[in-house]
DNA sequence: CGGGCGTGGTCTACATTGTGTACTATACGT
DNA sequence: ACGTATAGTACACAATGTAGACCACGCCCG
């Protein structure tokens, strides 16, 4: 029984932004695409949060690579989109298109 | 003082929901509009208190007119963004639009 | 060679947003 | 008049968004 739930606006900034970093996004990558892309200052918190509720509902995986070389070097964790995830995105897009059809001349941000 | 804060997903909708008809749009309109655009069930609960909190963010403004000729015609509410409200839509779509930069390959629902 | 500091990551509490359900009020039709 | 469909309201609760304090680890310095 898959999703009855849309994905939030952050959840979703959130996965956009993993697959940013290709196959396999490591934790800082993302956080730094977020704030760049979205203009906003992404607190740990809400960032982990975030991450680990997205895959308790299997829109994302992810592994710890140890990092090397680096102070204070814990594990990183590395992020992947499932295609469950895909599938989500996919949807919110749609919707989305579909209400900015036609509204350019309001949206345009010039 | 402006936003701190960012639309939710669901209020990005509404509100687009409500440009999509236009000046002043009538709430059936826009409901419908919106389950259909979002292929979603829109309960009228969600929607009104949603209405209503866009509202007092200052997102959109509303005034009743008489319903005449309809069964029940209670007056009925017609809905116009704020030039606030268009700006905040901006900067999400602003955002999205970033993020989703080169996934079209990943994002394309064919 | 041990303690401070800068890391990445966790926990937890709370605010905001999303949602359904039951209820109100008002005219329409009969 | 009265039942009923209709637009809108009230309220309660779930899910999401958010910050901050915390923890563990290894590098660096003395």
């Amino acid at each position: 029984m898959p999703s009855k739930a849309y994905l939030g606006e952050f959840e979703q900034m959130v996965l956009l932004a993993i697959l940013q970093g290709g196959e396999e996004a490591n934790a800082l990558q993302v956080r730094r695409e977020l704030e760049q892309s979205a203009n906003r200052k992404v607190s740990k918190g809400a960032f982990y949060t975030t991450l680990d509720r997205l895959e308790k509902k299997g829109y994302l995986t992810w592994s710890a690579h140890a990092s090397d070389g680096v102070r204070g070097g814990l594990p990183q964790r590395y992020f992947k989109v499932t295609p469950e995830g895909v599938a989500e995105l996919q949807k919110s897009r749609d919707a989305l298109m579909r209400l900015w059809r036609g509204l350019d001349r309001v949206l345009e941000n010039r």
